[in-house]
DNA sequence: TTAATTGATATGTCATAACGCATCAAAATG
DNA sequence: CATTTTGATGCGTTATGACATATCAATTAA
């Protein structure tokens, strides 16, 4: 598994995580089954475009193809955030971040 | 295929064309095969994130999960360009689009 | 301590992406 | 016109994603 992919994964992790859902949780919102987010958290997987978006729409992030020139000023403005959209419990929110 | 699905086969058609290549340059630059990415950009296949991530590679784009709330921001400022970053040929460039 | 939750793994089945290779009609080029 | 290039298809094979289901160790409540 590629640098690209591997980041994928991580980004998913961590989003899923920032939500504070767990994988079962996950799991019922994306409609896909807790063992396989498991394996794809992980990184030990090539998934499927269809199962990428589904992750990706449960945790409130669009995939987005960007022009390499732009992917700094992209990055300038996602920042370091990973999605704190709607967490369930308040969480933490203390984002000292050293994470991201 | 659902809509993201498709939206992301017609950006890759639409950046290939937009660098003048053909499906077997591409292919060439991407290590896929040029039947493959005529059945990708026609949106009935859903491909593995490996082989959008190479044939993004080869067309200057890279792939981002982008939190919802920043969807607007982001294609702002990625507009409608659809990576003009280096054609072969000039190409005409009066894009003075209807398209995209 | 006991009970629930969580993430990781395993097995078996099925669907299909991905491959090589070949072909073809249409469009572009000479 | 003849030739080349292009995108789309088809076919047979192989690899593997995705599924259901179950289990398990470790963590986190109760």
């Amino acid at each position: 598994m590629n640098y690209s992919t591997q980041y994928i994964a991580q980004q998913l992790k961590k989003s899923r995580e920032n939500m504070g859902l767990s994988q079962r949780e996950l799991s019922a919102r994306a409609g896909v089954p807790q063992s396989h987010i498991s394996k794809i958290e992980s990184g030990n997987v090539d998934l499927r475009l269809s199962s990428l978006v589904a992750i990706a729409r449960a945790l409130e992030l669009e995939l987005a193809l960007i022009p390499r020139k732009y992917v700094s000023a992209v990055n300038s403005i996602v920042g370091s955030a990973g999605s704190e959209t709607s967490g369930q419990p308040p969480r933490p929110a203390y984002n000292l971040d050293g994470e991201e």
